[in-house]
DNA sequence: AAATCACTTCTTTTATACCATATTAAAATA
DNA sequence: TATTTTAATATGGTATAAAAGAAGTGATTT
């Protein structure tokens, strides 16, 4: 039982050490890698017993993570208070982007004024890596799809924004990988990402914030596509 | 023993009639209260046990209730992980706002085209209420134009936008009310409500989020001159 | 006299035990 | 046989106690 303590106490103090992390945020980021990667599918229940000895820790802890995925929007109670990862419907997976667009807008625009030349040069990079046809896997094309988004707002430094943004995005983030298995559309992203680039470039906020609006509304479009799909082949 | 369990469960049973709330989510609609009424100035230490005793409950849910509003930005941790109220500075505040007012922009621009006549009445009838002298109270006067905010966003019917969008009200209530009592602008804040309740009249988008956003800059100005007197009386 | 180290005290963090309720399965009755 | 009721079990909610950590205080040493 001693050594079991001295090891978890050198794993806490090795896994955060600029600001001591609590098991509460450790085991929330772990539960919320486990929902977006689809360990933990849409609707699965979470019954505290169960999750809390899977990560090795008591249910205090871990009620405290689940409070925090709540208001993050990933994980939902049902009305008997019975916890489930969120399954939001089409509709709400709308009102989201819309928000999402936004937000990215509201971000881009800043960026536009805010971002350092090496923050654009990343961004710039990064989309061009995405057109080469070096990126064969979808999944990590998807990665840098996210991760292009996730930039060009952090360059932002706006941190409430960049924080919100991270929340939306996390809540999107399983609609929009199933979109972009499903969708073909490589070549729209690429080119609504330029348009984003190019405003960038130029420092055009208005551009940015009109190309920002378009690309995620295509988003729209294209996830209501996929879910449409999904329903009919259930059915 | 079983005579103060009666009692318990009848208040819970009184209390949450629909969705059963828990002495957690109870917890976090006091403390918010509070910190908002400010009965809990910013910076003011949160001591867990000092505070679970003053609301009646024990520190499990007092704890959890604390994450909910850590994640809402009202309390914040100190390096050495003692909770207080968020004191926000200025430069956040604005970056606060900037987000608040997209928000905002995009939930006038959805409303103009959700909103039911109504609603729209009861903005209107908020807005004239506003306009006539009846209102006195510089408190009541404050209440009234975070309600229309709030009215407007909630016409939108974009349940993730409304409750983003109240937790940036939260956020930012204390820095508002301290700038309308300083700031003798309810002549300005009028004419852009009147400027706002036409873009809605008319249902026309682009003239809201205009409307919006140049009412929310406005806000910006008010709090900068609030805080900076602030400062220079502290001085 | 100042500085440092140890000890005590106070606060957060985690675990565990208990309680009330919801779900289920089983049994009894119609 | 089907339906309803009841009992058992599992689950979330709350309280309390034990553990870990930080801060303050006092004593000792340089």
């Amino acid at each position: 039982m001693a050594d079991k303590n001295a090891w978890l106490l050198k794993l806490k103090k090795e896994g955060a050490v600029s600001p001591r992390q609590s098991l509460a945020e450790e085991a929330a980021d772990n539960l919320r890698e486990f929902i977006l990667l689809e360990k933990l599918a849409p609707g699965t229940p979470i019954p505290e017993r169960d999750i809390s000895a899977a990560l090795g820790i008591s249910r205090t802890p871990l009620r405290e993570a689940m409070r925090l995925l709540v208001v993050e929007g990933l994980i939902e109670y049902s009305s008997t208070r019975r916890p489930k990862v969120a399954d939001p419907s089409l509709e709400e997976i709308i009102q989201y982007i819309k928000v999402l667009a936004a937000l990215e807008a509201l971000g881009g625009g800043i960026a536009c004024v805010e971002a350092s030349f090496v923050e654009i040069n990343d961004i710039l990079a990064l989309n061009e890596l995405m057109a080469s046809n070096k990126i064969t896997d979808p999944l990590e094309f998807f990665r840098l799809d996210m991760q292009f988004h996730t930039l060009i707002v952090e360059a932002s430094k706006n941190e409430p924004l960049i924080e919100t943004h991270r929340q939306y995005n996390a809540r999107l983030w399983r609609a929009r990988f199933i979109s972009s298995r499903r969708t073909k559309g490589r070549e729209t992203t690429l080119n609504e990402h330029k348009a984003i680039s190019e405003a960038l470039i130029k420092r055009n906020v208005a551009g940015m914030e009109n190309a920002m609006r378009a690309h995620l509304y295509t988003t729209i479009e294209n996830i209501s596509e996929a879910k449409t799909k999904e329903n009919n082949h259930e059915t």
